[in-house]
DNA sequence: GTTAATATTATCACCTGGTAATAAATTAAT
DNA sequence: ATTAATTTATTACCAGGTGATAATATTAAC
């Protein structure tokens, strides 16, 4: 079929990387940077099944929505006592191409618990003592249990414990204290 | 002036809501929900200052890329034996009103470096012992050094430092584990 | 009820960044 | 030089807007 497609199969690879790259590039700027005219970038973009910059701005703007939800919420907090908080595993927290979730994203959830305890607007955490009892998988909900074990002017002692399905994943001692503004 | 704008305060308030809950609404959609004609709606965004809604969407994908470039980037490997990282800090990682970076941020770059140098693919955490020294400050440049002390079949002891202008502020020891895609 | 002010709606021409289809020009291989 | 692949140009159309102007409510005050 296409014995001499050679310069066009280069083309292709370069703007499906340019686009991958900076996906909000109209046709137009494509065809400057490609050195072609629009109509070739137009077809290209048919051939190689890459939608409108409309919709791969959508798209991009979709996903920032949809991991924003992976936040942890609050459900039930005695200040400076216990709290507890929820969270649902997704596909964006997992390590590519796994369905297991990164630990950062459960220290995440615990961070957040134990500072909404504290009442701490934000905080050094000094010491984090920290287990992971098995791995996480997307699409399951933690529960994060948190207690303040003391509290004291300089610090707070606090614990942190994730389960998932009543199984407990994760457990951890923060010392927290807290941090104004200012620069310590 | 309005003695009768009571209504029309009324709308503003739910279109600015509406459309801080669901950005990518367009007019005709907004004047359906909001049971007024769409040019009520143009009129209502224009006094409002709310732009259009693919400049809506632009905003949220661009914010989406934007914050995705606070992922810490590898500058150095020696597979199984040492790592360097770097992050630079951003508004987008402080604790709400603050200057402060939360600790989860350092605690991926340095889980994010130690993945890399021992080239798993994703991990258990067995252990994670962490101190901060001090708080960080958004707008600096963080580098991560990573270091293998042992590998096991079982398992890898893992390093990790983080400086922030050759200051350290945050170190941590990983005890860390394999696992394939099957479930333990 | 009439009037004046304010609010809403309708209409029109125009813009950007596309789709879809077709014809014409270019280019490489034989 | 001929042929076939490839690229470009052209045209008509669409969505989701902007901006301006005019017509039509709606309401308060007289």
């Amino acid at each position: 079929m296409s014995f001499f497609s050679q310069s066009r199969k280069i083309r292709h690879d370069k703007l499906k990387d340019k686009i991958a790259e900076s996906p909000f590039m109209t046709d137009s700027e494509l065809a400057v940077f490609l050195n072609v005219s629009v109509a070739t970038v137009r077809l290209d973009r048919m051939t190689l099944g890459i939608p409108e910059v409309r919709e791969r701005v959508l798209l991009v703007a979709e996903k920032h929505v949809s991991d924003s939800d992976g936040i942890s919420e609050i459900i039930d907090i005695e200040e400076n006592v216990r709290g507890v908080s929820v969270m649902n595993t997704n596909e964006e927290m997992c390590f590519p191409g796994t369905d297991i979730v990164k630990s950062q994203y459960i220290y995440s959830m615990a961070e957040d618990v134990a500072m909404k305890v504290t009442n701490m607007k934000a905080a050094l955490i000094n010491v984090a003592n920290i287990k992971y009892k098995s791995t996480v998988n997307k699409g399951v909900k933690l529960v994060a249990r948190c207690s303040v074990k003391s509290v004291r002017t300089s610090d707070s002692l606090v614990w942190v414990m994730v389960y998932n399905n009543s199984v407990e994943v994760f457990r951890c001692k923060f010392l927290m204290q807290e941090k104004g503004c200012d620069r310590s």
